[in-house]
DNA sequence: CGCTCGGTTGATGCACATCAAAGGCTGTGG
DNA sequence: CCACAGCCTTTGATGTGCATCAACCGAGCG
C-alpha cells in the first residue's frame, strides 16, 4: 500500500479545483477523501459492473468513463458521460446492500479517486454542504433526462444536435468547439436508443456541409448556428 | 386565514404515514410543515405552471397531479405521475431564483399540502435525515428514468406494459391490481412520446384478449402474467 | 499480416406517426 | 333543459423515419 499522506498531495490540487471540493478547507476535502486511492484504467476497461456489490464510489480524475447499462436484449444503452470532478455512485452508498446500477467504462485512458462506502457514510453524510452539493448534482442530472423526454418525439438530428450541446457545456475552455471527450458514432447512438448507422448518416452529413469535424474521435463544432437550429426544429 | 394549528391537527393523521415522515416526531413534522396550506384542486387545474417563479413546494395529500413539461411544437410530455405522499419541488427550493421546471396539473380532484419555500431552507435543510430521504427519493427517480432510457428501442407493447406495471407498485393494496389512479390513454401516450392512437391500438388489443379492463379511466389488470410477458420481450 | 474496431453506403421493410372521421360522455351556458 | 363544445376513445387508410441487413474500406495493433 502506498503512503496515503503523500499520495493525497499529489492529487489535491486536481481535486480543490473540481465545484464539488470548491471552496472547502483542505483539511475537510482529506477527510472527505480518506482511505482514498486513485485507479488508473485503459481505453475499454470496466471500473465496476452493473449488478457487482457497491463497495465504493468516487471522483473522476481525468479521462472519462461512460456509465451504461444492458438491455435485455444484450446490447447496451448509456445512460450518462462522467467527466474530470463528476462524483459517480455516491447516492446510492447509503442504501443497505447497495449494487451498481450501471457499469463504468473508461473512455481512453482514465483515472479515478476510489473512496470506501464506509467514508460516505462516516464522513459524507456528515457534511449537510457536501449533502447539499450532491443534491444539486443529483437534481441537475434529472433536469437533463427531463429534456432527454422532451425530445422523444424530435428527429433524430435533433437528438444529435442536443447531445452535443450537452457535452461542449461541460467544455472548460467555451473558446474552442471541441467536445472536451472523445466520442465514437456508435457511443452517441447508444446514449441516444438510435442505431450507429442512422446516427453516422446524419452526422455525415454535416461533415460534408462542413457543420462538425472530426478527427481522432473527437468532434469539433465548426457552425455552431447551424447545430443549434437544428435543436430547434421538432 | 384559517387557524393554522387546527389546520394541522386535520391532516397530521394523512401526514404521519407517508414514507416521507414515518417514524418522525410529532412536533419536528408540525415544524417541517410550519405555514402550510392545504390547497384543493379540480379535474385538469393547475397548481403551478412551467417556468413559473417557485415560491412554494409541498406534499400530495390525495388524488394525483400529472407533472409535464411542453415541448417547442407546443405539445405536452408528462415526466411523472405524483400520488399520495409524493414530496413535489422540494430539490429546486435551494437554487437561488427556481422556476419550476414542470407544470403540475390535477388528475381529477386532488389537494395538495403547499409549503413555501422559507420552510424549506430553514427547516428541512436541517434535518439531515430529511435530506436523506429526499435523496433517495430522487435516486428512486431516476433510476425509473434509467429503466426508461433502456426501453428507448423496445416496442411499445413492452412500454405500456412497463408504465402499467410501475404505477402499480405504487398501489397500497397488492391485492386489487387496478391502477391508483385514474389514467387516459392519452396521458400514457405523453409519458411515453407516443401517439394516442397506437397506445390505442395495443390496449384495445388487451382488452378484446381479457387481459386488461377500463372503467371510467380506471385500468384494472385482470391477467398480470400476460403483462409481466409483454414486459420481457423486446 | 490477419484481426478487430470504427466509419460509411445502399437496399429493403416495418413499426409507428399522421390524417381523417365518427360516436359517446360530460359539463356548461343560453 | 337542451344544444353545443370539448374531451376521450376508436377504427381505417396512408405515409415515412429509422432499423435492419449486408457489404466494404482504412487504420491501428498484437
Amino acid at each position: 500500500m502506498i503512503d496515503k499522506k503523500s499520495a493525497f498531495k499529489a492529487i489535491f490540487s486536481e481535486l480543490s479545483q473540481f465545484p464539488i471540493f470548491l471552496g472547502l478547507k483542505t483539511a475537510d476535502i482529506e477527510a472527505l477523501c480518506e482511505g482514498g486511492e486513485v485507479v488508473a484504467t485503459s481505453h475499454r476497461h470496466a471500473l465496476f459492473h452493473f449488478d457487482d456489490d457497491a463497495h465504493y464510489f468516487g471522483i473522476v480524475l481525468s479521462g472519462a468513463y461512460k456509465l451504461s447499462k444492458p438491455t435485455p436484449s444484450g446490447n447496451d444503452v448509456i445512460i450518462y458521460f462522467s467527466t474530470p470532478g463528476d462524483v459517480i455512485a455516491a447516492f446510492i452508498m447509503s442504501q443497505p446492500a447497495p449494487k451498481y446500477p450501471v457499469s463504468a467504462i473508461a473512455m481512453g485512458p482514465s483515472r479515478f479517486l476510489k473512496l470506501p462506502r464506509s467514508v460516505y457514510l462516516n464522513q459524507w453524510v456528515k457534511y449537510p454542504e457536501m449533502i447539499l452539493r450532491l443534491q444539486n448534482s443529483l437534481s441537475t442530472r434529472v433536469g437533463q433526462l427531463h429534456n432527454y423526454q422532451v425530445l422523444s418525439k424530435a428527429p433524430l438530428a435533433t437528438k444529435v444536435a442536443s447531445l452535443l450541446m450537452q457535452m461542449l457545456q461541460k467544455s472548460e475552455d467555451k473558446n474552442d468547439l471541441t467536445l472536451p471527450s472523445p466520442l465514437t458514432r456508435k457511443e452517441i447512438a447508444d446514449s441516444l436508443g438510435a442505431s450507429v448507422e442512422s446516427v453516422i448518416r446524419v452526422m455525415s452529413e454535416w461533415s460534408k456541409a462542413g457543420i462538425i469535424e472530426t478527427k481522432d474521435h473527437q468532434i469539433k463544432i465548426l457552425k455552431l448556428e447551424k447545430i443549434i437550429e437544428m435543436m430547434k426544429q421538432q
